[in-house]
DNA sequence: GAAAGTCTGTCAGCGGCTGACACTTTGCAG
DNA sequence: CTGCAAAGTGTCAGCCGCTGACAGACTTTC
């Protein structure tokens, strides 16, 4: 059988399925940016592949499910990103570097095109729904590195999963902002984020926001 | 015209519809409890109070706008909860101790019934997004409040949001810790929020999490 | 080349949701 | 009270996401 090629055996069968399947999201893809998630059918999506609609479920439970294949890859890269910074970092340090090497890291095209991508489903409250949900299953995965980089445990510990979640919610503060003001440059999304990290332990602090105090606003746009 | 009848002019037919609406809402509720959410259809919470499928979408959108419903007066509630804590609060103390006052001002009978339908509806991921969804929509009028007290404008300045977002994510993890526990008593629920509300300041600090320092767990489970 | 396993298309159907149209009920005026 | 306009409702037909069942085609393996 020759079944030394490679190790698997990759076969012929399993090259089909896979490059149908990335044909998939490459057409489902281009067509929401086409038309719209909402105003793109899974019917057009399998016929633009020259496959029937039964097809097309038996490759992705959901359509949301192909949307969401094409983000999977980058927030792989983002816990590699975590991962790599410097262990006597602070949790939240880690972090915030981690979201930056992670963008640098992920090439151009890919970043235009995610950019791309934002600015027109942004306005699908499916869409948003989608993101926010896989938003929240991947926190799951962030907390346990920040766990293991801290050397507790999660399941007793709630730490990495408190400042997990503010982080994301943060982030999520900072792609809200960053399409309400209509830009479409990448870097300005990073900009926000950065800023906005950067504010949280001020934030979370006593030290403004009371009627009492009256201090000449420490730091609102630097 | 004789429109000088107060204001309003309540009329037999908008009574109708209320009466009409709220049946709706509690045999839809009714029924999910009974059933689950995916495993009641619109045509049967329609039948349950005798109007037909179309006028069920006539006074809800989506089947999800009638499970917010029960949540919406809930909401607002806490807002008011927010508005009545004193000025001189810090705002992360202010949200805090919001979350206790609201939590005790429900009326037992429907903070029981909370409990029961999160026990009952959890699993459900369209509920759990649904949720999710509602949440996000809230998150703006807290954080205007939040401005509001703290004196600041929202537009200029991303504190309150940023704050109002990281309170929200990490009610979010007390909620996924509390239902994960099994437990069905709103106290522990309430206790998990506060203990988590309360490590926030220390968490985004950088005293903890870093393999250099080893201090002996300062609080995990206190 | 045949048996066994896998992939696919077709068909039928459910449930959420919507537009169009006809019918009934309600509100208001004369 | 009567007649008219507005609003509410039921019925029907249909789109779209999604699924089970079945039969035919294609790989794999022997």
């Amino acid at each position: 059988m020759t079944d030394t090629v490679a190790s698997g055996t990759v076969g012929l069968r399993e090259r089909k399925k896979a490059r149908l399947r990335q044909n998939l999201v490459g057409s489902g893809l281009r067509l929401f940016l086409e038309q719209g998630y909402h105003g793109t059918t899974t019917e057009q999506i399998a016929a633009s592949v020259g496959v029937s609609q039964r097809t097309f479920f038996r490759y992705f439970a959901t359509k949301e499910e192909l949307l969401l294949e094409a983000v999977a890859g980058v927030d792989e890269l983002f816990l590699s990103a975590l991962r790599a910074r410097p262990a006597d970092e602070p949790p939240l340090t880690a972090l915030r570097n981690a979201v930056q090497d992670h963008w640098n890291s992920v090439d151009p095209r890919t970043r235009d095109f995610l950019s791309r991508a934002a600015t027109v489903l942004k306005d699908d409250p499916a869409v948003v729904d989608a993101m926010t949900g896989s938003c929240r299953r991947h926190q799951e995965r962030i907390a346990e590195v920040v766990a293991e980089r801290a050397g507790v445990d999660r399941a007793a510990d709630p730490r990495p999963d408190v400042l997990t979640a503010a982080f994301l919610s943060v982030l999520g503060t900072a792609r809200e902002s960053w399409s309400a003001s209509g830009s479409t440059d990448a870097d300005d999304l990073l900009a926000a984020a950065r800023e906005r990290l950067d504010l949280l332990p001020e934030v979370v602090g006593g030290g403004w926001g009371t009627r009492e105090a009256e201090h000449p606003a420490p730091a609102p746009g630097a």
